[in-house]
DNA sequence: CGGCCGATTATCT
DNA sequence: GATAATCGGCCGG
């Protein structure tokens, strides 16, 4: 597992460092996983697209809490969105984990949810990766670096800088300058994804 | 492949 | 009462 300090900095230093580590979801017992391959910052109150916006409520409070909590928050009526607690407390910031590359646990998985595209694409996506491991707000506010947490993140591919990229967030509606156009957006591609996992055997 | 649109309800004003 | 850090289906090219 990393350490507390890897998430105690701000968002838009922890999210591309995410790309390409494991998450991993313990259902029943049983471990589901898939390399992390995009994700997006929300940082501070600053951030008019961050929840923490509008400072500190019931549905965002985990977000003024400790770093490497879940933050799992319900939206559009029927989807559950999976970030991690970043920077220190009392500095409201998070990443999004938007999609995963899918490596353990795939049968579980197709249990979990109807499965659609090719089992590669099954998690390319923020509402379908929280479905397809099985999470929800009973997870809210778990502490990910606990030995019996039920979702942590574990060390996976080392990538180079060069093959992440940035853009802006997405979904953001109508979210003002300069933070609808801030790049904290990262992704590696799909192909990238499977060459290294299949490389190196993930 | 890309764009539009309806679904569905917790949360906040 | 309005909005939402999305998804999947349906359309046209």
């Amino acid at each position: 597992m990393l350490s507390q300090a890897f998430f105690d900095r701000p968002a838009p230093l922890v999210a591309p460092e995410l790309i390409g580590k494991k998450l991993v979801r313990l259902q029943n017992g049983k471990r589901l996983a898939g390399i992390i391959t995009e994700t997006e910052a929300y940082q501070g109150q600053e951030d008019s697209a961050c929840h923490a916006h509008v400072g500190k409520t019931k549905r965002n409070e985990v977000m003024f809490g400790r770093a490497a909590t879940a933050y799992i928050y319900f939206t559009y009526g029927m989807h559950w969105l999976l970030n991690i607690v970043t920077d220190l407390p009392d500095m409201p910031a998070a990443v999004l984990i938007r999609a995963v590359f899918p490596v353990e646990g795939l049968e579980l998985m197709a249990e979990n949810r109807p499965m659609l595209a090719d089992s590669q694409k099954w998690l390319n996506g923020p509402a379908k990766l929280t479905q397809g491991f099985g999470l929800t707000g009973a997870l809210n506010g778990q502490d990910m670096l606990r030995p019996e947490s039920e979702i942590f993140i574990e060390e996976g591919l080392i990538l180079p800088q060069s093959l992440i990229q940035s853009s802006p967030r997405i979904g953001l509606g109508k979210t003002p300058e300069p933070w609808l156009s801030m790049p904290w957006r990262w992704e590696i591609s799909w192909q990238e994804a499977y060459n290294r996992v299949n490389k190196e055997n993930l």
